[in-house]
RNA sequence: GGGUAGGUGACAGAGCGGCCAAUUGUACCAGACUGUAAAUCUGGCGCCUUCGGGCUACGGGGGUUCGAAUCCCUCCCUGCCCA
């Protein structure tokens, strides 16, 4: 299933094999939360070098519904995405929905579940475990996260305890409603195929990944892994991490956490991050990342620019990485400079057109405007994770 | 020519005696954004400042008042209606 053909120091370079195909490590996600990484159609996504793109359970469960998907032929086929999907569980939501202040759409939290409201229309949902495996199984995920609670920060010790247990109890239940649900539909599909004997055993079937919380104390978050890892899943996430701690304690909670997993199985940081997070979470020895900052910030205007021909990633001494700046490119200074975004970028927005043209197309909202930048700055994420894995530790 | 409504900061448009350097929106300037409630959000937006405040401002001029964008007179300009 994963295979490391590289493992130089930390840093490790391998393929991932899942139901839709072989994907190169360490990778970068970009997200399609609701079915389309947002401005780009896949084929776009492909050529700027994406090998698998994120789907997200909760928003597809309230749209269009996971039984629609299915009956599409699943997300890949839904979304015209010609490649393997993976799906967040939908427990980012519980997180990021429970902030809110108006009751509308607030979140409620026992042990069972979590109950969401629709914050469009005010209509309840509730996501279990079981829930979000049956959605994230209909929607043909090839990559399954179990349901997690990512508690925010700060957080006490006590409520990081109780979360981080509830978050492995979750995960218990996810284990085993995936594991029936597996089984039963290869057996169905060995029926289907054979009266005889049971040949499909090993029909592919999708990952299942764990995710360790704990926030941000050490001996939690290695509890939580170590309870993780007694359930023996396909990959192990690092959750919880970039919901406004300090920096540091992202570096940390990876020097914690990661020795304790197993080398044979991807580890995934999720939600993270920006360039420099990413290149040191690879050399820590992390194999796939997550991020709405290319995408996002694309569209706000904020693009990312190399410093050196190629991306550069050594280190200089005791100083952060320095390989790369960002650009608003809505300021004023940009109104007459016909550069091109990054004269050392290959992307089809840098080849074609200049500062002075994205700058006027945010200022008067042309919709290129976003794309352009998209495209620009995934390109960017992509050809950063392409340059760490061809390059030795 | 007669009548009528009005002239407020880049624009639109509130305010109609003191709480007004003046609500709000847009535009403009800057900043944020980390498993996407996000083509979003925050801050700034007359001039000067030792950040206490000071100065110039609601078409022009004059007046009433302790005090006027707000009331009166007059001039200029604009919209609409009638001739």
């Amino acid at each position: 299933m994963f295979k490391l053909a590289d493992n130089k120091n930390k840093k490790r370079v391998g393929k991932l094999d899942t139901m839709h195909g072989f994907v190169n490590t360490p990778f970068f996600l970009p997200i399609a939360t609701k079915g389309a990484v947002k401005n780009i159609t896949p084929e776009e996504l492909r050529s700027l070098g994406a090998e698998i793109v994120l789907g997200n359970t909760y928003h597809l469960w309230l749209r269009p519904g996971e039984k629609l998907v299915e009956k599409a032929g699943g997300l890949q086929k839904f979304m015209n995405w010609n490649g393997p999907i993976l799906t967040d569980s939908g427990g980012y939501q519980v997180f990021s929905l429970a902030g809110r202040r108006d009751q509308k759409s607030g979140v409620k939290l026992t042990e069972k579940g979590a109950e969401f409201r629709d914050p469009l229309d005010g209509k309840k949902y509730f996501m279990t475990p079981e829930k979000s495996i049956e959605i994230q199984l209909a929607l043909g995920s090839d990559i399954i996260m179990v349901l997690d609670e990512c508690p925010p920060y700060p957080c006490s010790r006590e409520y990081a305890l109780q979360s981080l247990e509830r978050t492995t109890r979750w995960a218990k239940r996810c284990k085993e409603y995936f594991d029936a649900q597996i089984l039963k539909s290869k057996l169905k599909n060995s029926k289907i195929d054979s009266k005889f004997k049971i040949q499909n055993l090993k029909l592919k079937r999708p990952l299942l990944f764990g995710i360790v919380q704990g926030s941000v104390y050490k001996d939690l978050r290695q509890e939580s892994a170590r309870q993780l890892l007694e359930l023996d899943l396909d990959g192990y996430a690092i959750g919880g991490v970039a919901v406004g701690e300090p920096r540091e304690k992202m570096k940390k909670i990876l020097e914690w956490v990661l020795p304790l997993l197993p080398q044979d199985k991807p580890r995934y940081l999720m939600g993270l991050g920006r360039p420099e997070e990413i290149v040191f979470a690879v050399e820590s020895g992390i194999d796939m990342f997550d991020c709405v900052i290319p995408t996002r910030n694309a569209r706000h205007g904020s693009l990312f620019v190399r410093k050196n021909l190629r991306l550069n990633l050594k280190k200089s001494k005791g100083s952060a990485l320095n390989f790369y700046q960002t650009i608003n490119i809505t300021n004023e200074k940009f109104k007459k400079d016909f550069k091109p975004i990054d004269p050392r970028c290959d992307c089809y927005a840098c080849q074609n057109y200049s500062r002075a043209y994205l700058r006027h197309l945010f200022s008067v909202g042309e919709p290129l405007a976003g794309r352009l930048a998209t495209i620009h700055n995934l390109k960017f994420y992509l050809d950063l994770m392409r340059s760490l894995r061809n390059r030795g530790g």
